[in-house]
This record gives C-alpha cells, sequence and structure tokens, in this order.
DNA sequence: CGCAACATGTAAGCGGTTACATGATTAC
DNA sequence: GTAATCATGTAACCGCTTACATGTTGCG
C-alpha cells in the first residue's frame, strides 16, 4: 500500500486529477496518509504506463492542461488483489512522543510550548472532522465513515490525555535543569 | 529528530551498545519510533565521527568486541538543542487506514482478518505496557512515563473503537460485491 | 499589488529498510 | 539439532520529501 495503490483507490471511487487527489491527500487522508505532489505526480504516470489507469487530456485556457484519469479495468483487479494483504500496517513516527522521553533535559516553557503545539494541530483535525460530518459525509461509503471516526477517537484521546497528563511533565524531574537561570 | 537524535537521546540516559539501543527501540520506543540495526550502527558510528559520542571497545569471547557508547559534552549540547523544536512532528502512516477506506470492495472474510490483526497487534503493545508497569517503570524519568500513557490510552481507544464500529464496515456496503460468490 | 488557487511536472537528495555477511553461545 | 540471543557491520535499493521550474486567473 504505497502512494500508487492509495491513488488507484481514490480514483476507483471517480475520476480526477493530480490535483484533484492531493486535496484528498490534504483533507480525509490527511491525518494518516499524507502524499505531496511529487510524490503524486509520479505514481499517477507510473499507474498510466502500466495500463492501470487512463489519461484523458482536457484543454483549459491559461492553464496547463488538466490531466484526468480513470482507472481500467485491470487498475481494478490490480485494487483488489492491493486489498488482499490480511496485516497491513499501521506506523507511527513521532518527534512529538520521543521529545517527550527528554523531557527532564527540557525548561518548563519549552514543554508547555510543545504540548499546546500538538494540541493545536490536534484540533485542527477535529474542526475538519466536524466540517466534514456536517456537510459531506452523507455520501461517502461505510468505509470512509470508519476512518473519519477512528481519527476522531484518536485526536480526542491524544487532547483529553495531554489535558490530563501535562502535569507529570511538569511538577518534577528538575533535577537536571533547575528551575531557575544558570 | 531522526535516529541519531533519538540514540544520542537514549544514550544521555546510559551508556550502551548498538545491540542494546535495538531492544530499546523495540520495547519502550516501539510504538512511535522504529528503527533497524540498518539505521542504528551508521548513527552511532556518525555520531562518533562528529564527536557527540565516546566509543569504548570491550573485548568478548566467541563475539565481536561489545562498542559501548557514551555522550560526551558536546553530544549533550547537541542534544539540548535538538530539543529546542517547539513543533515536532508526529506522523501516522497507515495502510490499515487506507484499505478500511476501501472496504467496499473487500469481501466481509477479508475485513474481518484485517480487523482481527489489527487487534491483535494493538493487543501485544497493550501487554507490552503492562508488563513495563508491573516492573521497570519505577525508575524511569516522567517523560517515559507520559510517553508509556499516551500509548496505553492510543491503543484502548483504538481496540475500543474497532469492537463498537466494526459492524460498520460488514452490515452494509454489499453494493459492489454482493455477499454470495459470483 | 500581492497572494492564493489552479495546474503540471522534474530531479536531486535523504533517510530508512532489507538483505547480506559472519559466527559463538545457550536454552529447549 | 534447531532456534534464539548476543554482536557488529555494509551496500543496494526504495520511496518519499524538497526544491526548482512555469504561468494564468481572480480575489481582497
Amino acid at each position: 500500500m504505497d502512494v500508487k495503490t492509495v491513488c488507484l483507490g481514490m480514483l476507483s471511487d471517480g475520476e480526477a486529477s493530480g490535483y484533484d487527489l492531493k486535496k484528498q491527500f490534504e483533507s480525509s487522508f490527511g491525518h494518516f496518509f499524507a502524499a505531496g505532489f511529487g510524490s503524486i505526480y509520479p505514481a499517477l504516470s507510473s499507474l498510466a504506463d502500466e495500463g492501470l489507469v487512463r489519461c484523458t487530456d482536457v484543454p483549459q485556457e491559461g492553464r496547463p492542461d488538466r490531466k484526468v484519469y480513470t482507472v481500467t479495468d485491470q487498475g481494478h483487479q490490480h485494487l483488489l488483489k492491493a486489498l488482499e494483504n490480511p496485516a497491513p500496517s499501521h506506523k507511527v513516527r513521532s518527534e512529538f512522543l520521543a521529545m517527550m522521553c527528554f523531557a527532564h533535559l527540557m525548561r518548563p516553557q519549552q514543554i508547555e510550548a510543545v504540548l499546546d503545539n500538538r494540541l493545536e494541530e490536534t484540533d485542527r483535525y477535529l474542526k475538519m472532522f466536524d466540517e466534514f460530518e456536517t456537510s459531506c459525509m452523507e455520501d461517502w461509503p461505510q468505509g470512509m465513515k470508519f476512518v473519519l471516526g477512528f481519527g476522531k477517537a484518536i485526536m480526542q484521546t491524544i487532547t483529553q490525555y495531554i489535558d490530563e497528563n501535562r502535569h507529570m511533565l511538569l511538577e518534577e524531574g528538575k533535577s537536571e535543569h533547575r528551575t531557575a537561570s544558570a
């Protein structure tokens, strides 16, 4: 399940351009699968080369041609095969948690800043999820709703956990730094 | 915050070999920062080249020399600088969630298998966390406890969410595949 | 006037994964 | 006997990120 496969999946919900897919990667897929233009465009070219998608050029005035991609039968088959993996990965790479492991080496101010930034990002996601719910979610397949709910549950847990446990990092652990300035 | 910096941080809690660090990457850091030998050994060499750690060879019988690394003053300063980043990242890359977005293209059996595998992995982590709590957690710095609790909260949320919402993916969405064999 | 949105791409580079290479000891 | 643990490394590869390159339209 690399960027290519996810693009193929997105296209199986309806034709789209690379630019369109980017927007989807930023919004509904943003919290668990990031991808930039530098991944998407080559992915689409490659899918086209393999005959898994077909590309239609839609000429436009004052802009580059819009390249609209559609899944082929072969592409659909390929997608179904990719979905047969019974143990797909779920990986977290968190500088945030790594940093918090060494909180005893940081000043309380720094820790607070890091925590607040994390809460902010989490909140941005929660707000985005709310917008989805009040607008476009109706016509989504069940899977997308499941994934949205998953993201929401995680973000709520993070918010709550930080709120309830930030004191752990601030109260003690002044052994190394002492609170005052050196 | 790459593997190098995390290694530096781990070493700041006490000297260790690459092999020791690997074990830490698998256990306490496993759920948010994976690293294999192929990343760790080059990272340590590089840290040593830059003078951020010092390496002591401990000869052994029947094994390669154990190379024990210690943080230098310079290394400590470097670590403190790395910890000044006020907005460390927290990234998820989930084939699992990507796949669930396209659950309507999968057979119920497949979906169940994927869900069960996810629950299993989550459970493995929860059991590991429990072991930490009943044994070695006492002497950990507050930050490590915070991170452990964070992981536990997330894993519990995932478990609960899947249990409570798996029906979403199974009940309907039979539009594309139909339940029976084609 | 400047910035965001629209629209597509290339190429270098980086960081991490995987596979390979070696080999003794200990526990089942 | 066979697997796991101890112990270190290299090198190829892969996939993604970042920066570069280009240009129009429309809004505030």
